[in-house]
DNA sequence: CTTAGGG
DNA sequence: CCCTAAG
């Protein structure tokens, strides 16, 4: 048996540096900032990767994700106007890749994640495939399952690709998917990592084995420059790591051209990420305080040390999850139902368990190699036919789980029994507002409705698929969908979104000022003194939601400037040289109102 | 939250 | 336009 895993951040130059400690001392310079910036995707990429993995350690970084949009959303006021829907120029994290497994070939045209485990010479066994896994790891993604589809063709492939799993139940977990909060303005940082088609479509569910596998945006074949595709953000300090890990040659993914990255917009997101980061961690350290001289030192400090330890929780898993794959590797094999498990925290699994065995052997079974993986209490439930089997003393074959029988339906969920345990009452309100109705609600039974047949289309189950996403995420799509890379081997998660929530956060886009926007602010200056951002904001720019008192005081800003250089030296849109005349003698009488405002209160006690 | 100021 | 310190 094979055994290969790999982590991979890596793709086409969009790197996500390693992320070094920010001294506190540093804090405020941009060089700084900027690193900050990058470490703040990297960090995402732990808190996501981590949540999907289970993370325990790791949930304190989670809510952050939720508070993220809380705390945006007092800013909401001034974005909302201007944010329209435009996208987010993340495409997608490759999170990571793991593959365990023997090397048969996996194509699924349907790209529901159906792979083949054994070649056809196995076809008379037991043949199903288990269609998509959502991991539900702490309160990230809310409920999830395995879907069991007998799938593919017995061993005529999938769709006519040969090698499909003719001998194995498959286990598949390509789909992972995030339910959001319909509430607009929470989880923002949440939907930066769901999923929208770009032509509103739902989201292609495609396999990891995609020797056919269509590309998220494979209809968008013909606009690689969008930009909107793929991002793989790249961790440079994980590199020497996982490459040692002897790095995911999957075998389906050779050949495929189609997946070639397309990205644009690294900067902006991972100020994006910045920025969320910093507000969630700083939100959900000070939300509570009440000192306001406490509370700045408070979060500096907690800031840093949220993100040490998210980034420390990473690594962590990291090294957990190679040594938990050639644990699980090592499982010995036993007869008739063999399990497949692949996905991107799951990568492929083999859990070959005797027809005689009972359910809650396959349950302990799938459990017992899924944790070893995703560390953290989960439960595995068998559904079939929709019914959770709850008799663990039914042997499959009781249960018509073996080869021959109705695997169509046959689902596994994975439920995080920390999201159990926990009562609802410790969450904090960012969790409950991050998680939303819709979080908690269970996600789609992803399994396959039509049992593929050697006669089916291989079209079907795609389409299923992705019905069934719609269903579930009405309007844009939410769901965060980890893709396999065909020629990376990485899954990813891909927001192509056009939601307003998952663009929050990102820079406003520049307005400049209007002319009759500059001749108000500086009849609001005139009449109200440099210094009374708030009330100038008030009296000439109240129903101007896009321009806050600071971007008030920042125009004011470089009109002095403007005002004070040459005119061959002004760019942008002129202003006329009254109004800049006027600036300029409105700046300089409050500044010396200023001056003497302040004289005056100095010599106040002194003076009488 | 507001203001001031650097980036 | 962003970010942060400081009040």
């Amino acid at each position: 048996m094979v055994v290969r895993k790999r982590l991979d951040y890596g793709s086409r130059g969009h790197q996500v540096p390693a992320m070094p400690r920010v001294p506190s001392s540093a804090r405020g310079k941009r060089s700084t900032r900027r690193k900050k910036d990058e470490m703040c995707a990297f960090d995402l990429l732990a808190t996501v990767a981590g949540s999907l993995l289970g993370d325990q350690e790791n949930s304190s970084s989670v809510p952050n994700i939720g508070t993220s949009a809380s705390s945006y959303a007092r800013k909401k006021k001034s974005v909302k106007a201007e944010q329209g829907d435009d996208v987010l120029p993340l495409n997608s994290i490759a999170v990571g890749n793991c593959i365990v497994g023997s090397g048969g070939a996996c194509a699924s045209p349907r790209q529901t994640n159906i792979c083949s485990a054994e070649n056809s010479s196995t076809r008379n066994e037991t043949d199903s495939v288990l269609e998509s896994l959502t991991v539900e790891p702490n309160m990230l993604v809310k409920d999830s399952l395995f879907s069991c589809t007998k799938s593919c063709n017995r061993g005529h492939g999938l769709g006519g690709i040969p090698g499909c799993c003719p001998g194995a139940l498959s286990l598949d977990a390509n789909q992972l998917q995030v339910k959001q909060p319909k509430d607009g303005d929470a989880a923002a940082l949440y939907s930066l990592v769901s999923s929208v088609d770009l032509d509103g479509r739902p989201p292609a569910l495609v396999s990891s084995d995609s020797s056919s596998g269509m590309p998220l945006c494979s209809h968008d074949k013909d606009r690689n420059t969008s930009g909107l595709c793929r991002a793989e953000v790249q961790h440079a300090a994980d590199k020497d790591d996982d490459e040692n890990s002897s790095g995911c040659t999957h075998p389906c993914t050779t050949g495929n051209k189609s997946y070639a990255p397309h990205y644009t917009g690294d900067s902006s997101i991972r100020k994006l990420f910045a920025s969320k980061f910093r507000k969630a961690a700083r939100n959900r350290m000070c939300g509570e305080m009440s000192n306001k001289g406490s509370k700045q030192s408070f979060c500096g400090n907690k800031i840093s040390t949220t993100r040490q330890k998210v980034q420390r929780a990473m690594f962590k898993r990291k090294k957990i999850v190679r040594r938990n794959f050639t644990a699980s590797s090592t499982k010995g094999v036993l007869t008739d139902v063999k399990l497949r498990i692949k996905s991107f925290t799951i990568p492929e699994l083999f859990i070959e368990i005797p027809e005689n065995a009972t359910i809650g052997t396959l349950k302990r079974t799938v459990m017992d190699v899924v944790t070893s993986i995703i560390e953290g209490g989960l439960r595995v439930g068998v559904f079939l036919e929709g019914k959770n089997i709850q008799d663990d003393s039914k042997t499959l074959r009781q249960a018509r789980i073996c080869h021959g029988e109705n695997l169509d339906n046959v689902d596994f969920t994975l439920e995080c029994e920390a999201a159990h345990n926990s009562s609802p009452g410790v969450r904090t309100p960012e969790e409950t507002d991050f998680l939303g109705a819709d979080a908690m609600k269970p996600l789609a039974m992803m399994k396959c409705e039509e049992p593929f047949s050697e006669t089916k289309a291989s079209g079907n189950n795609q389409h299923s698929i992705v019905e069934m996403t719609m269903q579930e995420t009405p309007g844009s799509s939410r769901a965060i969908v980890p893709v396999a890379s065909p020629n990376a081997d990485a899954l990813a998660i891909v927001p192509v979104c056009k939601s307003k929530r998952a663009t929050m956060g990102q820079r406003r886009i520049r307005r400049p000022f209007s002319l009759p926007e500059v001749e108000s602010l500086v009849d609001a200056v005139e009449q109200l003194g440099t210094g009374r951002w708030r009330d100038v904001k008030m009296l000439a720019f109240d129903n101007t939601d896009h321009r806050t008192y600071v971007d008030l005081k920042d125009k004011w800003k470089t009109l002095v400037h403007t005002a004070s250089i040459s005119p061959q030296q002004r760019r942008g849109e002129p202003v006329p040289q009254g109004l800049l005349d006027r600036v300029l003698v409105a700046q300089a009488y409050w500044s010396q109102q200023q001056q003497l405002s302040g004289k005056a209160s100095g010599q106040g006690s002194s003076s009488c």
